[in-house]
DNA sequence: GTCTATACTGAGATAGAC
DNA sequence: GTCTATCTCAGTATAGAC
């Protein structure tokens, strides 16, 4: 048994996700996490400070990828389209663990506690994602709430893109991206929508 | 000692919010929230499921008033001028508890784990708005972009009245319904801003 | 790697409101 | 008497201290 620490992170965020969907969040005790990854308990709280974190892995560097993203991005461009650049640039982020995507999501979705935590990383990237913006001149005003918004958006991306993979994230963003324009700028109640 | 229930449940968050700013929330157990109310600890979970959960109650009466305002706005108006219709007319529920709003708001901000509850809170307003858009026709696209959106506008709005309450809530809820449209419409990288 | 505090749960007993 | 709020007791699991 390999113990490289890698190995055993790797290990653990395999089996947590598996217990989760087998018996539930709740119904899943750490020490069955670690005893399926053939480590220690205690190796477990090494690794992940808590059992929802487990599952959160891929935060800081779709973080950092957006950060770089909004800071390389052109200058001269409506901040919502600065955003939508950023998003395009690191889409391959996200593409690349999609096999893992679904299944994790529907267990975000089904389990309270880890849609929390999910809330609480959405949150952490969009302020980032503002203090990026602020540092290309967004006034405070509007740097939070563009941030917010962008994010809203590249959700509705994401969600779209795992229930239909017949089209690209690439596109499910910019169709994303011409709703909420669309939304601001003319829906009225009633419409029917395009 | 009152066995009114609806007694214990107010000591009990008073004590809370005491005691969570007095040690802060992590250096604070149930048990001596249920001492400092006068109850037992057991009376605790029964009046609410989690230790976090003793200072989110208003929450069911905010989301009940805002699906009514929604479903009750004029028609004919735009999505995020509907929503800021709906925000205004619900001003009065959150106007209510200021002098509560400011500790309690500055604690949560500065506790990861009531910022997660905060923002789980949020999301499930959230969601309650776009299903009242729902019923008003507005289309499943556009109806939870339009709440996320509407709801960080009113987010945006809360914040400035908390940290200045020489404006009204209103003004700051047309403060920031303005800047989302000038955002998305004109904003451009590298604006100072108005 | 060991030990411990405490958040939370469940079942059953008690006490007050009606 | 019923009904519901509370209390007592006995546990388990997470997470942190050492």
């Amino acid at each position: 048994m390999p113990r490289s620490g890698a190995e055993a992170r790797r290990r653990l965020q395999q089996a947590a996700l598996e217990l989760y969907r087998e018996r539930g969040f709740d119904q899943t005790t750490t020490a069955e996490i670690a005893a399926r990854a053939g480590v220690n308990e205690r190796t477990f709280f090494r690794h992940f400070p808590d059992k929802r974190e487990v599952l959160f892995d891929g935060e800081a560097e779709l973080r950092a990828a957006l950060e770089q993203a909004v800071a390389e991005a052109p200058e001269g461009l409506r901040v919502l389209d600065l955003l939508l650049h950023a998003f395009r640039a690191v889409r391959h982020v996200i593409e690349r663990n999609r096999p893992f995507a679904e299944p994790r999501t529907r267990l975000i979705a089904a389990t309270p506690a880890l849609r929390e935590r999910e809330l609480a990383k959405g949150a952490s990237i969009t302020e980032a994602v503002a203090e990026a913006l602020r540092k290309r001149g967004v006034p405070d005003r509007y740097a939070l709430l563009a941030a917010q918004t962008g994010w809203a958006a590249f959700a509705q991306a994401y969600t779209a893109w795992i229930a239909d993979s017949s089209r690209s994230l690439d596109e499910h963003l910019l169709q994303a991206f011409a709703d909420l324009r669309a939304l601001v700028t003319s829906a009225t109640t009633g419409d029917s929508g395009r």
